[in-house]
DNA sequence: GCCCATTTGTGCGTATGTATG
DNA sequence: GCATACATACGCACAAATGGG
């Protein structure tokens, strides 16, 4: 007889019952937020699938299949004959604007602190059009300046397509400051951001910049490009960083290449 | 009667007859192969599920999940009630060396050439020695100058546990020039990378660097460290890119992200 | 070394839902 | 309305790895 384990989890952490969302995404996420919220420890061991199939309403394929997926996030490891455990340094699942720096040791990353600076609609072009479907001015830039750990301050410029987030017009700019935008997006027009782009290199900033994030003018730092999108094909947002000289190294990726063998 | 449709892609690009991989991933890899091959070109619409599960050795559930990670992989797009087709701008498979630098339009790749100036074993720890498993000199480390579209050159150290991937040690040089080391990793030892890690930041490039790739002494660029991994947790090399200072911006990632909603 | 229960991995067949044209 | 085609879901069978006795 197997130790009992704990399986009132979807009462805790009960699965979104957005209309059309299939099974499989339902229990996914429903064992994304108990492993977040602490309901199993990293490396504790997940009930089996037969456990799962048992106490709730999924069939093993749509088990498995949610499954698949957290082991392709990161989030889990399975050992074919052992058993499904929560991944011992489960990956940031919300890494906010793509900005993270490492700390000295290289195993954790600095505390970011956002605040907007600016808001305003654009009509000028840019790399953000064709990716975003600008016409006219139907374009929204949010800059912010967004201090890293007490050491530096990086300067950021954030669009979007207005007449799809709109919504982000009307929030208050303090309400601004720490949002997640991913999290928005998924939460009120339920689009995932999937895929992102980026490319890096080395540029002169502008003198406003400077002046936002206090470092002498004409200054060369990194300067990083990303288009984030929904899906294959369906960019939501365009984003540049624009990043002082620093000690502290930019981590700008630990995504999941090619799939499945 | 819908249009027939060429279904004889399993000839002239079979599935791998590797021990051990499962179906899905075989017509998974026939599917790349011929889509890569130009069998079908790109927007051409697939044969159906119903045809691939009649005209080849798989079930529906098998060839649902081949073109599921095709989609996953954005090489395919897939329209309910219409129809699968090849992605119009598929993604490039094989990003050697994760060294990707933007033409001025933006929209390809400035052509890269590498060849091979230094291979040792190393005795001295780095960041390469915790995850590669360093244990004395089992260390290979290949340093290469590549070329980048006649523009400039950037300095590549590349590091791997010369237990586990000691063939590369007996090679000549000449062929480790353009050896895509990931195809590589995957013919002989079954190792698909899927996942990387980057972190970038500015440094001043040591002396040796500048010579090899014609830049003066004490020049400030691009580092980028990149470690990649099989699987979840298994890394399998480390590299170290040094970038000179250029107008080309360096393209980190095109992947995924979290999955399946 | 072997056997055996457990657990995940793969594969198949079927049924049903839903979007497309 | 209708046939087509992808999307989800279920149930079953067997393979393969694990871990303990």
């Amino acid at each position: 007889m197997s130790e009992q384990r704990r399986l009132d989890f979807l009462e805790r952490y009960p699965p979104p019952e957005k209309r059309g969302m299939p099974k499989y995404a339902r229990l996914r996420a429903a064992l994304v937020s108990a492993i977040e919220g602490g309901y199993w420890a990293p490396g504790a061991k997940l009930p089996t699938e037969q456990e799962l199939t048992g106490a709730t309403p999924y069939s093993l394929g749509t088990v498995q299949r949610a499954m698949r997926a957290l082991v392709e996030d990161g989030i889990v490891v399975r050992r074919q004959g052992s058993g499904s455990y929560v991944a011992t340094a489960p990956r940031q699942i919300d890494n906010p604007w793509h900005l993270r720096f490492r700390t000295a040791d290289g195993r954790g990353f600095l505390p970011v602190s956002p605040h907007v600076v600016l808001r305003e609609r654009v009509e000028v072009r840019g790399p953000w059009s064709e990716p975003l479907g600008q016409e006219g001015d139907n374009i929204l830039r949010v800059d912010r300046r967004i201090d890293v750990g007490d050491e530096f301050a990086v300067y950021s410029r954030f669009f979007v397509n207005a007449d799809r987030f709109g919504s982000l017009l009307y929030r208050p700019l303090a309400e601004l400051d720490d949002a997640n935008f991913k999290q928005i997006l998924l939460d009120e027009f339920d689009l995932p951001v999937t895929h992102v782009s980026q490319d890096v290199r080395m540029a002169i900033f502008p003198a406003d910049a400077c002046e936002a994030i206090d470092v002498e003018d004409e200054t060369v730092g990194l300067f990083l490009q990303v288009v984030a999108s929904a899906g294959a094909g369906d960019p939501v947002y365009y984003q540049e960083l624009l990043i002082p000289p620093t000690e502290r190294a930019l981590h700008v990726s630990d995504l999941r290449e090619a799939s499945e063998t």
